[in-house]
DNA sequence: GTTTTATTAGTGAGTACTTACTTTTTTTAT
DNA sequence: ATAAAAAAAGTAAGTACTCACTAATAAAAC
């Protein structure tokens, strides 16, 4: 499901929720317009009207994507104990809900699929958590930050492709890393 | 450059070369065999003549593919070390030449634009690390090797993307964590 | 509070063009 | 002269997108 400002109609969400599904699992460019229409149970058209064109239909989902990540990432900023920002983070791919393994995936292969200028959507996170490894006196803040942050990266992409095994097993391991 | 065990015409290799900048560049969907034929010098036709159809040009990629990744790993797989194997998985990312950007970013790209099921060609580097980290009396040396493994992968893709800023003090940094 | 008027939502056939792939013709090597 | 390699020409299905039009909804006028 998807969030808006303004109001849309059931068509218009039924576009942008078949444009998910469809750019998550076959890719932007695999995906045409008329597919999108059929799965939407909506004429091809409609998504012009509507979307402009097919790049605006990605815009959109794009924009959508912008707030839904600064929600996922807001609780962790805006905890003040360093311990607890660096558990929550490393807790975070892991508590990513299957219903939403769709948009996520997305996010992961328009990194890829697209020259998508991502100028650094993660960008809070790591100062936040460079932040967290000063107070606890790491030697280098910044760089545990930006690794820690790839290593959340990397393990979220392997949740979302399905080949992470021992999902409990790995996520005790990497707090007792970090020692939390 | 493209090696081969059999004997290749030089628009063969033209043709490989063409594709997998493209594919590389802008993806396997988005890239068109005419525009392999035109960058290639060469007739879109003999493409199929060669290939049979555009997945069977992928498929020549992928299956060099395999030996040169395999012919990186190597050098780890048969040191006796464990501490040198640490050491050399970690520079492994870093010591990727230009010249190669484009079949390595590739390899990225195809696994999330096709179901591209590759299973697990980092495998034989995972083992070794597990029997290195064993040999160092680590806690949890399948964890680990899994961890490091993914870290080598996700300093790739940074580099590859050009998103990886201070490589050395990175490089420095990871191997100081590893103590080696 | 109906009726008129404008606005928006939606359709489905049609546009020019591109796609992966095939067939036919020409060039090159032996 | 024959066979392989390459180019050129061709095809049918698919592409993103437009167009003329209708159905539903909201705003304005009486």
């Amino acid at each position: 499901m998807i969030a808006h400002y303004y109001r849309m109609t059931d068509k218009q969400e039924k576009i942008l929720q078949a444009a998910l599904e469809l750019f998550s699992n076959e890719g932007y460019n695999a995906t045409s317009t008329s597919k999108i229409g059929k799965k939407a149970g909506v004429s091809e058209g409609l998504i012009f009207r509507h979307f402009t064109n097919k790049q605006g239909l990605l815009n959109a989902i794009i924009k959508d994507a912008e707030s839904r990540i600064a929600a996922v990432i807001m609780p962790i900023i805006v905890e003040t104990d360093p311990t607890t920002v660096l558990k929550k983070a490393i807790e975070l791919p892991f508590s990513v809900k299957e219903s939403e393994f769709d948009f996520w995936r997305l996010q992961f292969k328009l990194k890829w699929e697209v020259a998508y200028n991502n100028p650094q959507k993660m960008q809070p996170l790591i100062d936040k958590l460079t932040t967290a490894f000063e107070a606890l006196h790491y030697e280098n803040p910044n760089l545990e930050a930006v690794l820690l942050n790839q290593i959340i990266e990397s393990i979220s992409s392997e949740i979302l492709k399905g080949n992470l095994k021992q999902q409990e097993a790995y996520k005790s391991f990497l707090l007792l890393k970090y020692k939390l």
